[in-house]
DNA sequence: TCGCGATGTCATGGA
DNA sequence: GCTCCATGACATCGC
């Protein structure tokens, strides 16, 4: 007990300290004197000094009205700790601690009762109204989020029971990780101290039952201490006090949930915390930017999911509570649902269900409404606080990540509007190279406690989340569910649209898409022909049957330099240029080796090949007929081309290769040199046109091939070049209804602010503002007809606005 | 036996 | 007019 008292006034002193930094009156003495009842109700079990009445019934220490003269001096030390975690908790990166969750499973058993009053004042105050605009569209995924709330207190629950006590652990690292130096060590170790004595001095879960939310619930109208508390709060924020190891029962949160429920009021604020966890996660200006280093420690920018929120001096927050316009937090939430919307059409993922997924699919989260609903970060399973921020599914950011800023913030520091101005430029192809491997915890954390304190955050090895987000073929099926969700198509368009991607046309040709093997057959045509003794005899055609003398015995030799044959690309490789030199202008042919001898003439592919096998194994059940039935040189017949046997029948004194290949002169010399019958002339002028004619029918078929492969892949980038046609279109018309909706929140703002000469404000339904070419303002009213606004515009100018 | 693809050949036209 | 080439049409072959 002395410990106990020792330990209580010394860091009720250092408390009291901190409270008067903050601005709240802490009456020291009668606390001391009155602090062991108390603490002995503490340790010996539940009492009215300390239950969850207590814990949760905050508002009524600092109006005056204290319930009980011995737990005022708590309730005072409850109810700094509530504001210093309001205070930190402003940010909205913010996670109801465990009790939270503890209250809010009871809490369901109400929500009929809680749900009619929940009461949007305290909506307004905290997070800002216009957040449930339920005008706008894109609220309204998040808004229907609301009726998840008994899942999400389900899974808070669950989270409950695997959370426990950790959270002052949880507190206490951030503490010393945090980078605030208003608070010192043993400060921070006493708040976390006193926090543990919450939960280990018999205050479980629950002491919080029901009988004392009740009493809460009576409560549930913000009362001006309510405000007034907020107020100091925000005062609290901006003298940059934040403290460490405050029990992180979620002041806002937790203390109006009675009032709000979860289903409106902490989805809402949750809501902005997975959005500006969004933020934090796509925004690419990593090391590179100049944002202002804040005081952040790196498992809020990990995750708020099991993280037992307490310090989380996020500086991009720190706009939001002071005195900021209604209107910019409606417009943030507008922004923010828009990227939620894009970004859920860029997750690899099921898109679909994702967008549609509420907290039925994002079980074990205490922020799962809206996070499901953006898309990511939505872990079945509660993560570690070191997990790295690569670990989240962060689909790509687009051009809307600019709008998240508001005014305010975007005055903070220029360089995260460059940067954000810098990413919207970029399209979706270059998002995984601006992404790269930034270490997107680096947005908003110190280097160094980046680096320390998230040792995996900062590991380069880990795998870009992007990489695989961004291939052509997942952005031609994004923007084909684009054009099915936006554009009406109906649902067999877009999965036609879809096959059409993933299959190949008509126009398939497989993947044997290697253009024409070389041949080099027809450029040794019969060779051997006019080296062989024939007799032959003249049909009618000039081609007669013939009998050989020396070919007989390499019939079958010959049948293994023709097994080379490659049927499997005999397609191909027979429809080849027949001169060589031209497999040199065919650069996709130096890869490939093909077997150019099975068209060769018998005697010159043997002669070249002569250590080919001899069964070629292709032989057919006929050709072993005629090898049985026909003489060896009807075999050596059959195997030369008809032109071959022509010419050897003739005796022609040269190759057919030479007849075809040779050119004008050269043959001409040629016909010259050898006294040559007109029989013989002639059928060497056949041979030469068939020869070449047949190079040509090849060559021509090749072309008509390659057309057709060509024309296969003209057409698989045009469709891809409408997908991304359609997306971007998408995109900008994502982008225009955010600008119309902006424009109609300031319409209304410029609208309501106007006054007459009498100042009193202009209805509405007698008068409309008209925007000038010139970029003025007026004010019109609606009977003027568009006509007589052109011609006298400046008769209003006087109403101009500012 | 038929269908089909590959290949060869012819006719034709253009360069 | 000749040559070369391209190409459609047809025939042939092999599977």
């Amino acid at each position: 007990m002395l410990y106990l008292k020792k330990y209580f006034t010394e860091g009720l002193i250092q408390f009291t300290i901190l409270l008067s930094l903050i601005g709240v009156r802490v009456d020291v003495d009668t606390y001391l004197s009155n602090q062991l009842p108390p603490l002995r109700e503490i340790i010996l079990g539940p009492s009215s000094a300390y239950t969850q009445t207590q814990f949760h019934n905050l508002r009524n220490t600092l109006d005056g009205y204290g319930i009980h003269p011995k737990s005022v001096d708590l309730d005072h030390f409850f109810t700094t700790r509530r504001l210093l975690n309001q205070v930190r908790q402003l940010d909205r990166l913010f996670v109801p601690s465990t009790e939270l969750n503890t209250w809010l499973v009871h809490r369901d058993s109400e929500t009929v009762v809680s749900a009619s009053s929940q009461s949007s004042p305290s909506i307004t105050l905290d997070n800002g109204a216009g957040l449930d605009d339920v005008n706008s569209p894109d609220a309204t995924p998040a808004m229907r989020g609301g009726s998840g709330a008994p899942e999400s207190t389900y899974n808070l629950n669950a989270a409950d029971s695997s959370l426990g006590a950790v959270a002052p652990e949880g507190n206490q690292e951030q503490g010393n990780r945090d980078g605030n130096d208003d608070l010192t060590k043993e400060d921070i170790d006493l708040i976390d101290i006193l926090w543990r004595q919450d939960i280990d001095l018999g205050a479980g879960r629950e002491v919080f039952n029901y009988s004392n939310r009740q009493k809460e619930s009576e409560e549930e109208k913000p009362s001006p201490q309510e405000n007034k508390d907020r107020n100091e709060e925000q005062e609290s924020w901006r003298n940059g006090i934040n403290l460490q190891g405050a029990q992180p029962v979620d002041g806002e949160t937790g203390e109006s949930i009675p009032e709000q429920l979860p289903g409106l009021g902490s989805q809402t604020s949750l809501s902005l915390q997975e959005c500006l966890r969004l933020l934090e996660a796509t925004f690419p200006f990593g090391e590179e930017t100049e944002f202002p280093a804040p005081v952040v420690t790196p498992e809020i920018a990990v995750s708020n999911e099991e993280v037992p929120s307490t310090s989380q001096g996020l500086p991009l927050p720190q706009q939001l509570p002071s005195a900021e316009p209604q209107l910019d937090l409606e417009q943030q939430w507008q922004d923010i649902m828009a990227i939620m919307e894009l970004q859920a059409m860029e997750v690899n993922n099921t898109s679909l269900q994702t967008t549609s997924s509420s907290v039925n699919a994002t079980s074990g989260t205490t922020d799962s409404n809206t996070a499901g609903n953006f898309g990511l970060s939505t872990r079945p399973t509660p993560i570690n606080q070191d997990v790295s921020l690569h670990q989240a599914s962060m689909p790509s950011c687009s051009q809307d990540f600019p709008q998240i800023f508001n005014p305010q913030l975007e005055s903070v520091s220029i360089t995260p509007r460059t940067t954000m101005l810098r990413l919207s430029s970029s399209n979706s192809t270059n998002v995984n190279s601006t992404f790269g491997a930034t270490n997107l915890t680096g947005i908003f954390l110190p280097p160094h406690i980046n680096s320390s304190s998230n040792n995996v955050t900062s590991t380069p090895i880990l795998p870009d989340p992007f990489s695989t987000l961004l291939e052509e073929s997942m952005l031609d099926e994004i923007s084909l569910l684009d054009l099915a969700m936006e554009e009406g198509f109906s649902q067999a368009q877009a999965s036609q649209l879809e096959d059409e991607l993933d299959s190949d046309s008509g126009l398939s040709l497989d993947s044997s898409h290697s253009p024409a093997s070389p041949s080099s057959s027809e450029t040794s045509c019969s060779s051997a022909a006019s080296s062989s003794s024939t007799s032959a005899t003249f049909s009618e055609e000039g081609a007669v049957g013939y009998s050989t003398d020396s070919e007989v015995a390499t019939v079958e030799t010959e049948e293994g330099a023709v097994g080379g044959y490659q049927p499997g690309y005999s397609k191909l490789c027979r429809m080849s240029y027949q001169d060589p030199s031209q497999f040199h202008s065919l650069p996709q042919l130096d890869s490939i080796s093909h077997n150019h001898t099975y068209n060769l003439p018998l005697s010159s592919a043997f002669s070249e090949h002569p250590e080919l096998p001899l069964s070629s194994g292709k032989k057919t059940v006929r050709d072993k007929q005629n090898s049985k039935l026909q003489p060896p040189q009807d075999l050596l017949d059959k195997h030369s081309s008809r032109d071959e046997r022509r010419a050897r029948a003739m005796k022609i004194p040269f190759s057919n290769e030479k007849i075809i290949n040779l050119p004008v002169e050269e043959f001409n010399e040629l016909l010259a040199k050898h006294h040559l019958s007109e029989a013989q002339l002639a059928l060497i002028r056949d041979i030469r046109r068939r020869g070449k004619n047949k190079m040509a029918a090849q060559n021509c078929r090749k072309r008509k091939l390659d057309t057709i492969i060509n024309l296969e892949q003209g057409v698989q980038d045009l469709r891809r070049d409408k997908a991304r046609l359609l997306k971007e279109k998408m995109e900008f018309i994502r982008s225009i209804r955010q600008m119309k909706q902006k424009m109609q929140s300031l319409y209304q703002e410029v609208f309501t602010q106007l006054r007459d000469e009498e100042g009193r404000p202009y209805p509405p339904s007698e008068y409309s503002l008209q925007y000038s070419a010139d970029g003025s303002v007026l004010i019109m009213p609606r009977g003027l007809t568009t006509a007589e606004q052109n011609r006298k515009p400046e008769k209003k100018q006087k109403d101009k606005k500012k």
